[in-house]
RNA sequence: GCCGCGGUAGUAUAGCCCGGUCAAGUAUGCGGGCCUUUCGAGCCCGUGACCCGGGUUCAAAUCCCGGCCGCGGCACCA
């Protein structure tokens, strides 16, 4: 063993296994020194809960701001009550999914509970001659946006435009009948730039926001409410998708107008993961239409973080994919081999080991004395604790492909046990016999080493696996023990692959499939 | 159509700003070996990439131009 180590180290060779942190850091951010404390902020619309791609921003923009010792703000932009109108439940759930990925925030805001500030900023803007109500109907608006013209309202002095928007407040308006725009280039290169609206009415009584219900009828939009809230928190660096590229190029006249200098801006490409459905749109309508073929938000073909919790993939393994993502702005696909490799790497120190047998075949086993308990430790090394399992008659379990192999090889090792040798079989049923003695007798004979389970000693176990967009029912049985674990913990199914408990009732245990 | 972003091995990523040290690093996958009472983990070795075409330069993955391809935006959504 010595020798070993010599000649590894005269060759350079680590045999440690030293374990290398691997650790990806982040680029550093542009223009740190010009703003002090870096503050950064992730700001889900709490209409669904988030999936893998916001968890990027989340954790980027987390992690930069630990990594400069800055602050980091929680913002909820719920300010469209009507067509992304929030889920009540999504707030707190977005918070967990936070906590549980790892992020905790110094700052928490609710932009619906900010609407008094919005339209103070409003005023001043209306004031100032940079903002306008627009009377055009929509078609007629942007008719003469697309020929850069004018609408007749733009033109008119402030105080006609501050009266009119006291008459939204006052419910003279109603959907769709005045919006307030912000002035811009009525030429610039990009038509949705031009006078882009800033607010627009919205029916509250018919579409009640869940947190202030019909207190109010004129809503921010998206560029008015993050742009103002970004400058008002302090905002440094915005880690956003690349779709929000023309936004920022909006946002800048609110900046440009009160004199503001603009955050430093990421554009981050979209994340895809392979095989899984990512869109919460997507999720929401599917969900709404077909309830009864899914899972839950938490379906395990779904992309939300809660659907890869309850799938086994550990926060830490989410975050170990994303720094390896970087801050670039292209798209990227995820791999299930590459997630699943890192998950693993994490998981598999931990994660006790447990007998499962698919497709049960029963082996009667002579010269084997009854009953017997075996002592079986949880983890090949980590000190997990043991289990026990109870042999009442020479009758176990192994898997059918398993059962082929012994009618070939002749032999067969139950692993931690004992090593058994072909007698014949009938129908679904194997006959051997007990030659006992170790694993080097066993690979001395070939025989291959498998899990089994007890034949009169079992718990009934269905293994839920996603294949694809499918969901895979697998019936099997595993060693008693299993009924013992908790609900939540991932183990590893041995040589099958890591699952998740999802589930423990009296006669059934449901193990949500991880990764091989 | 218009505006913008990007194209490094099967997949993901580093390098590109500040040309040479890049006959391109890392992870995963794949092939082989070791280790191991798992088809898991670990350890070795190997495999495999700069979208295309011009230009600048002693020298280009890196700079410039053109093309091709992919993606995003063009909302009273975020």
């Amino acid at each position: 063993m010595d020798d070993v180590k010599k000649l590894a180290e005269e060759l350079g060779v680590s045999i440690e296994g030293e374990v290398k942190p691997q650790v990806k850091s982040l680029p550093p951010l542009p223009n740190v020194d010009k703003w002090g404390t870096v503050v950064t902020r992730f700001a889900p619309n709490p209409d669904f809960p988030i999936h893998l791609g916001n968890a990027r921003a989340a954790i980027i923009s987390h992690i930069y701001a630990v990594m400069y010792k800055g602050k980091f703000i929680l913002r909820f932009e719920d300010t469209d009550p009507r067509i992304k109108k929030p889920m009540p439940e999504a707030y707190d759930i977005i918070r967990e999914d936070l906590k549980w990925l790892g992020i905790s925030w110094d700052e928490e805001y609710i932009q619906s509970l900010r609407m008094e500030i919005y339209y103070d900023y409003l005023k001043k803007l209306i004031k100032n001659g940079y903002a306008y109500v627009d009377l055009c109907r929509p078609e007629v608006f942007r008719e003469l946006r697309n020929q850069g013209k004018a609408c007749p309202h733009r033109n008119e002095d402030p105080s006609i435009h501050l009266e009119r928007l006291d008459r939204i407040f006052s419910g003279e308006y109603r959907e769709g009948e005045a919006v307030v725009r912000i002035k811009t280039d009525l030429n610039h290169p990009d038509p949705s730039v031009r006078d882009w609206v800033m607010f627009r009415i919205i029916d509250s009584a018919k579409n009640p926001h869940p947190i202030t219900m019909d207190k109010y009828i004129l809503w921010p939009t998206y560029n008015f409410a993050a742009a103002l809230d970004d400058h008002l928190m302090g905002v440094t660096h915005i880690f956003r998708g690349r779709e929000h590229a023309v936004n920022t190029v909006k946002q800048m006249y609110i900046y440009h107008y009160f004199g503001w200098r603009y955050p430093e801006v990421v554009n981050l490409g979209r994340v895809g993961l392979e095989k899984t459905i990512l869109s919460k749109s997507w999720i929401k309508s599917q969900l709404k239409t077909n309830p009864g073929k899914f899972m839950g938000i938490d379906d395990i073909r779904f992309g939300t973080i809660a659907a890869l919790r309850r799938r086994g993939i550990s926060a830490e393994a989410i975050r170990q994919i994303i720094l390896e993502l970087g801050v670039k702005g292209v798209d990227a696909l995820i791999s299930w081999e590459n997630i699943a490799s890192i998950n693993r790497k994490i998981l598999d120190p931990i994660s006790k080991r447990v007998f499962i047998v698919l497709n049960p075949i029963k082996v009667r086993i002579s010269n084997l004395q009854t009953p017997i308990t075996i002592k079986i430790p949880y983890h090949p090394t980590a000190n997990l604790g043991y289990r026990e399992i109870k042999l009442n008659r020479p009758e176990v379990f192994i898997s059918s492909s398993d059962a082929e192999v012994f009618k070939n090889v002749g032999f067969i090792r139950l692993m931690e046990f004992t090593n058994i040798k072909l007698i014949g079989h009938r129908d679904s049923e194997i006959v051997a016999e007990n030659i006992g003695g170790d694993v080097e007798y066993a690979k001395k004979l070939g025989a291959p080493i498998v899990q089994w389970v007890p034949a009169d000693n079992i718990t009934k176990v269905r293994i839920i696996k996603a294949e694809k967009l499918r969901l895979l029912k697998l019936r099997s049985v595993g060693e008693e023990s299993i009924k013992h674990l908790s609900i939540g913990e991932v183990v590893q199914m041995v040589r099958i692959g890591f699952g998740r408990i999802d589930d423990i009732s009296r006669n059934i245990v449901t193990i949500i499939y991880t990764h091989d």
